[in-house]
DNA sequence: ATCTCCGGGTGACAAGTGTCACCCAAGGGC
DNA sequence: GCCCTTGGGTGACACTTGTCACCCGGAGAT
């Protein structure tokens, strides 16, 4: 009997996943979370055998309970669940170690397969992934991330300045460099296009 | 036995749904489609009793799709279901005049029975939407709304007035506007407060 | 010990932004 | 006929943005 948790914040969509996998033979759902802190507390209680781990939740992201289940060295395999196939989350999931990346778009009946195949040890990542996101990578440095993170919340110049201790030259420099790596012409088009890749 | 269709690009969440309804007896999930137009097309041909209706599809928003389907005095029922409980939807949804209003976040078994009530003629709504929403209305004007969305996309002053056959000093009269109308301090912060409320 | 790279900074310029006061024409209401 | 609202426009001002050329000091490589 293979022992599962969900982690998803829809809760329709979780209680119709728990339902539908319980109701095969060989699967047992153990527990759900809402969102990513329940989540870890949740798989060190009942040390299930895997988790379907869905990314944007609140209080945690399913990235994040992945590096930390990764730090642990917990023994739950952990298969991501997403609407997005943006690169930059798959990078950082494949970092975490996780066994299998799925998309929402998948057709229903292959969950139950998938989490089977992840149990006898073989990956399983939706094939979009690969084509699509596959190296085309973070061109972003860590710096220039986090002014840009800010700007996306509508910082002016002077207050990202005030907020990184920099400059407000210096910020206009990473800004227009940030501009020329996504080789677009404002600071809304480079966070639009940031957020769509998961680059944040 | 009530005749259903599903209208909802994640095909994990539709195949998911259709398959817990299908278990009920008087329930029967007869088409299923992954866009706004086709599901315009599905309800067109089949005449389900009720559809449930996702807002945010490829192609044609179920929004529109519930529009359309009140102009054409169709006798199928709509029930949206969201993940977003933004005012501007359920406004814009009560106006269409649709039977229910569900969010994603609902737990699985009520969706049945919903669906049974809404047969009988009752309207189903998550309570959040009355509270948190009703009577947060759109301050936007329709021209407020094109200069918006436009400048949402990183569009310059000058971009949107060519674009609306308008002049450079008007457009930023209208985004001046906007900006003491919804309170904030730049064009990024507008563009994302609107959105997360669905003025658009 | 020198070289080069890198994070950070400066100053100047052109263009874009937000604000404000004020203008004009077309309707509507009375 | 008059008043008021509404959509659109103008011009000026102060500030913010984006770009560019160039500077500085510390760390690594050789």
């Amino acid at each position: 009997m293979i022992r599962i948790c969900i982690a998803e914040d829809q809760r329709l969509l979780r209680g119709a996943m728990a339902s539908l996998l319980d109701l095969e033979d060989d699967l047992e759902v153990v527990g759900e979370a809402g969102d990513g802190a329940e989540a870890l507390a949740l798989i060190d209680r009942l040390q299930p055998d895997v988790c379907l781990m869905d990314i944007e939740m609140p209080r945690k992201s399913g990235l994040e309970v992945a590096e930390q289940l990764k730090e642990r060295r917990a023994a739950c395999k952990v298969i991501i669940l997403t609407t997005f196939s943006r690169p930059g989350y798959f990078e950082r999931a494949v970092k975490a170690g996780v066994q299998g990346y799925l998309l929402k778009d998948e057709p229903v009946d292959k969950l139950a397969e998938a989490i089977r195949r992840v149990m006898n040890g073989r990956r399983e990542v939706s094939p979009e992934l690969i084509f699509g996101s596959l190296q085309e990578e973070n061109p972003l440095t860590p710096r220039e991330r986090d002014v840009l993170k800010l700007a996306g919340d509508g910082q002016t110049a002077n207050e990202i300045a005030a907020s990184l201790h920099l400059s407000h030259g210096t910020v206009r420099n990473y800004i227009s460099e940030i501009l020329n790596k996504l080789e677009v012409k404002s600071r809304i088009e480079a966070v639009r296009l940031a957020e769509d890749k998961g680059w944040l």
